[in-house]
DNA sequence: TTAGGGCTACGC
DNA sequence: GCGTAGCCCTAA
């Protein structure tokens, strides 16, 4: 049997979980585990502001902030979006600034290397680029003059002190917590999240379903609304297209399919419940009472999956890494959320518990895939870490998620938003010689082989650097 | 945590 | 196409 949770379904679920306080973990795990579309930038966004929200939990600001605001704004270009945010100008210009400052803090020749090395890193680089290619969506006046006064600063140390003085103006966590704030005020609630809350409220419901089949939509949230009438419009095909029953509502069953949608009305009075055709009051009402009856378990699913979404993904992880596991034909491996197994825990299970033993002992055949190997885009390059590369999406993904049998499952390029957990090719990145230097100093004061102490002292200098690339390094240096 | 083998992107 | 640098995986 086939397959399935439906890559509109994933992507609901995941829009929803996105704005959840989940630790991060689960979401990541969940990402790997969806099906996802690559054409829905909103998640996209979705799932990049969360990264920004877990880099300054923390407290402070690091260059991958600006990263992902370029992939932000990259977003927003290709949606063509034309109002661009001053938060998002704001945010950008404190972190870089904050990023470049705080190595003249500190004190020392090392402290001005590793200043200059910013300097070039961010501001001759980056933000050069960002001039070049006229991503007006993030540069600002400010950002500008911050670019000559830092510059000047290189050279001339009285300039640093105003630098100092001017920066401690800037809250670069505050500056970047104000402009996320902003998106995900004009995000607004997931899909689901309104669903649910249509449900509640009759009229509401009624007009959306009726937007939904093409009726005409009056509201005062054409927002809100129209997005949940073009996703109402979305369960209309896939149901349509599927084949599936009466009722409409967002089912979730373990025991034979992953997760389904089942229908909007369309039988009997079905045939005339046409895209463009009012649905009767009748079927309204019915739709609305099967949406006020799903709308408990949908929030049963989603609400609160953490604890049992978490040991789902590990087990299924572990599944996948075992070489030595057996594979299940698909039906009885696949990941569903299964309210009726959920109930006394509120955990999301699949299958009815089969994921309590994953894989089962069906997947000896299974040759294992390596982490890389499940990962479509793992071998990104520096450059398709920007959006461009989302439009490699392979044929077959939204194919529905198939477990433990990876080799088969394709992973959506999303990937390139997963948390920081998930394996995925880093981007190649050349050693300056700053980290070079520090690389040989700390090999000097500690000894070769210390590449965890090396990594700590100068912290600063190795950024987005591991203790196996500092041996790597010192393995390349000493060849 | 470290060492070493292997893979692949990069640069010529 | 080739050599190298950077990155990943895995064993110890």
């Amino acid at each position: 049997m086939e397959v399935d949770i439906d890559v509109d379904i994933s992507r609901w679920i995941l829009e929803f979980l996105v704005r959840q306080p989940l630790d991060d973990r689960i979401l990541s795990t969940l990402i790997t585990l969806l099906p996802l579309s690559n054409e829905n930038s909103s998640l996209k966004k979705s799932l990049l502001l969360r990264r920004i929200e877990s880099e300054i939990s923390t407290g402070s600001v690091s260059e991958k902030i600006l990263d992902f605001l370029e992939q932000v704004e990259e977003l927003d270009f290709q949606d063509k979006i034309k109002q661009h945010s001053d938060l998002i100008k704001a945010a950008y210009c404190s972190v870089a600034v904050a990023c470049t400052v705080k190595f003249l803090n500190e004190k020392g020749d090392d402290g001005k290397f590793r200043y200059f090395d910013a300097v070039k890193r961010i501001w001759r680089g980056r933000v050069c680029k960002l001039e070049k290619a006229d991503k007006v969506g993030l540069i600002s006046e400010e950002l500008r003059s911050w670019k000559d006064e830092l510059e000047a600063a290189v050279w001339d140390d009285s300039i640093c002190d105003n630098v100092l003085r001017r920066s401690k103006g800037l809250d670069a966590v505050a500056a970047v917590r104000f402009y996320v704030q902003e998106e995900k005020d004009e995000m607004g609630p997931s899909f689901l999240e309104l669903v649910a809350e249509a449900s509640m409220g009759d009229d509401k419901l009624r007009r959306l379903l009726q937007g939904a089949n093409g009726g005409t939509l009056r509201n005062s949230d054409p927002g809100d609304d129209n997005r949940v009438n073009v996703e109402m419009r979305k369960v209309n095909v896939i149901s349509r297209r599927k084949q599936i029953p009466k009722r409409f509502r967002a089912a979730f069953s373990g025991t034979s399919r992953g997760a389904k949608i089942t229908d909007i009305d369309t039988s009997g009075a079905g045939s005339s419940c046409k895209m463009f055709n009012l649905p009767s009051t009748l079927q309204v009402n019915e739709v609305q009472e099967a949406l006020k009856s799903s709308s408990l378990e949908l929030k049963a699913v989603v609400e609160d999956p953490l604890p049992d979404a978490l040991n789902l993904a590990e087990k299924v992880l572990s599944s996948i890494a075992r070489k030595d596991t057996g594979m299940k034909p698909v039906e009885e491996n696949r990941v569903g959320v299964n309210p009726s197994v959920s109930e006394s825990s509120g955990a999301v299970q699949a299958n009815g518990g089969t994921l309590g033993n994953p894989c089962g002992e069906n997947q000896k055949d299974a040759p294992r895939p390596s982490l890389m190997a499940q990962n479509s885009t793992a071998h990104a390059s520096e450059c398709d870490v920007s959006v461009d590369g989302l439009a490699e999406a392979s044929p077959n993904r939204g194919s529905g998620i198939r477990l433990p049998s990876p080799e088969r499952r394709v992973v959506s390029p999303l990937k390139k938003y997963e948390f920081n957990n998930l394996k995925k090719k880093r981007r190649f990145k050349r050693w300056s010689t700053s980290e070079e230097d520090a690389l040989r100093i700390g090999v000097e004061k500690y000894g070769r082989g210390k590449w965890k102490i090396i990594l700590n002292e100068y912290r600063d200098v190795f950024e987005e650097r591991t203790e196996v690339d500092l041996k790597d390094k010192w393995r390349n240096l000493t060849r």
